[in-house]
DNA sequence: CCGGGAGTTAGACAAAGTCCAGATTGCTGA
DNA sequence: TCAGCAATCTGGACTTTGTCTAACTCCCGG
């Protein structure tokens, strides 16, 4: 298994954290499913095994993840942010109805006739969300 | 002037929103600005004026403005929701740092190469941010 | 061993948003 | 005119998501 909880702790290093059991939990959390999870989700699946993991240390590790570029953040729910595991370029479909969030790749995508930017300003990233919702 | 109080009885109504004081009011505070607010945002400037409106109300009432399209959401910020008086399509850029959010006309803008659609499903909207910090 | 920095923790706190039961408002029909 | 009624509004309790802090634990080098 590539992202077995042993692989964890390169691929933390890798991205300059140090491998901390409660990071490694929270890192496999996220991997081993190749996911979508609010820091609620990742607290209840950290939790559901053994060490209980507090709310403080998941928030601040998702955030030293985020920093760090191992995580990307996606705001498409108006009352909790998703952390993705995948860090390619790509783009999201959400279910509006069930709150269903999946990955778009974003190999074929073409995005054009964007106007320039402001001056002095630089992008930190194009989101392109496709809402759906079920026919009825 | 287009969005004067006395012209928001009437646009309330082509929506199927009976013309309350309160309503009126905040779609005064959007419609003349043409700006992206908050909830919070609304409220102020709501209760600036007199006669003050409920947090309640405010919610209540941007909720109803939303189910009737007279406003539209955008979900950008992790922590709160902005609700636009700019219905017609288009995108949005949001600097990052200040909060500061733009529509980009989506006029110019294609947007190509999506796959198709989950039998079963219906495009309810296609939301493209981009995330812009200033150089340094 | 011991000291110190990095990491973790409980729990208080804050902000955004929801909910409810009671008050107000503004019609309407007698 | 005005009582009755439905729609709307309201204060305030409550929930959820996330932040903060001060104390505690862990681990490593000397
Ligand atoms: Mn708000
Ligand atoms: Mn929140
Ligand atoms: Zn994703
Ligand atoms: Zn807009």
């Amino acid at each position: 298994m590539y992202y077995s909880r042993d692989n964890m702790a390169g691929l933390l290093r890798s991205h300059d954290i140090n491998p901390t059991h409660q990071r490694i939990e929270i890192a496999h959390a996220l991997f081993s499913r190749q996911e979508h999870l609010s820091a609620d989700q990742v607290m209840a699946i950290v939790n559901t095994r053994h060490s209980e993991t507090s709310k403080a240390t998941v928030y601040n590790t998702l955030k030293l993840f985020l920093e760090k570029g191992l995580v990307r953040e996606v705001i498409v729910d108006p009352s909790k942010v998703f952390f993705d595991p995948n860090t390619s370029p790509h783009h999201h479909l959400y279910e509006v109805d069930t709150g269903k969030l999946s990955d778009i790749d974003a190999e074929h995508v073409q995005i054009s006739g964007l106007p320039p930017l402001p001056a002095g300003m630089v992008t930190e990233g194009i989101d392109l969300i496709v809402r759906v919702r079920r026919t009825g």
